[in-house]
DNA sequence: TTACTTTTGCTAACACCGTTAGGTTATTGA
DNA sequence: TCAATAACCTAACGGTGTTAGCAAAAGTAA
């Protein structure tokens, strides 16, 4: 009999109602507007009802990460099947990432555990503009060294700063099972790089 | 008459508690457990008494981030007249900027608005893995191309991502009033850079 | 000293939130 | 028809940030 199938059936449903409306929560207004509560309301349940289908309202974030991993892991290979030589490969799938990210912004912030509250904006232009003197500096004082004119401080001082967030909110998150020593490496190696690439 | 000066004084004593107060509850638990009327318990007000200092508890938030930036300047700045050559000055900022971030987590992530739930730690590993194996490929075959055996793969490519993740959240938190053009530039700079030194 | 004004601080509420205990109703199998 | 089970709900617990409105204290001027 096809009983608890059709029972099997309707759980599914109502799942996947919750993660379409809590989907649409989230890209209309960011996954901090995610509530239980209103995803209850929407899906006309009451909200123990949710706590039938997901362990708590993280995991419901989680599947969004996961269907994240899933959806970049996609367009990397794609973008990397276009070219067999490596490094059209590698710069492909740099543009695929950088246009994945750009695209789907709040599956990148709940992948990688972006964007709080904090200093967004200009509420911290100050102090911000600081730090941009002191590290500009000798980025400019390295390019006259070597008579390279062609070049950008302002560019070259953005790509550094890139380069020390990444490595850095990546140990910090804690996405990377990589261990310390490892990601002073990485870090030793892509400035090693970086100033070569300078002269 | 100093009376309004004690007052002052005194009112200045009730707000630096309030911060002393808040940093002691961030640094222990995490700026996600910081809360108001928490706050006003450990310093014997009532709550209303904390909106007479600050606008919000974002305000409260947002006093943080200012100090990390503060600390972080002066960190790089000491760093930087320790050497006179440019190279010098930007190997010793990038170890300081690491240094910084390692040891003032709570502030960093204040600064950059990192670090919520997300998929943290091994929650995505399966849908992770994939992602490092495309990235990956690529790295190898480029590596192989080039005869360079003496280079691991698994770094390289943890420096490609750094430098990836690094523009994406720098442009996603909006940290950085760099506009969209410039940022491309940026990664097409840093990924060319970035196959030079794999040659 | 008294009367008035300002500052200070509090209570109590509003409107939310995630989570869960416990009971009710409907459905199913024997 | 009756017991078991699954589905579902109400109502609460213990939190959160924020604010309206009032009482008391402190200072000022007569």
């Amino acid at each position: 009999m096809g009983i608890v199938e059709r029972r099997a059936r309707q759980k599914e449903e109502v799942r996947n109602n919750i993660i379409y409306t809590a989907w649409d929560m989230v890209k209309k207004d960011g996954w901090q507007a995610l509530s239980i509560r209103k995803i209850a309301e929407a899906i006309e349940y009451s909200v123990p009802v949710i706590y039938d289908h997901f362990e708590n309202k993280e995991a419901i974030l989680l599947e969004f990460g996961k269907k994240g991993f899933r959806k970049m892991g996609d367009k990397l290979e794609f973008a990397r099947n276009q070219y067999t030589n490596p490094s059209d490969q590698i710069r492909a799938m740099a543009d695929a990432y950088w246009e994945f990210a750009l695209n789907n912004v709040q599956l990148y912030q709940l992948m990688f555990g972006i964007g709080m509250a904090s200093c967004e904006s200009e509420k911290c232009t100050c102090e911000y503009n600081r730090f941009i003197d002191i590290m500009i500096e000798p980025i400019e004082n390295e390019l006259k060294l070597n008579n390279r004119t062609d070049v950008n401080a302002c560019l070259k001082y953005h790509t550094l700063w890139s380069v020390l967030h990444g490595l850095v909110s990546i140990k910090i998150t804690g996405t990377s099972p990589a261990d310390d020593e490892l990601t002073k490496v990485v870090l030793d190696d892509a400035i090693a790089g970086y100033i070569k690439n300078l002269k």
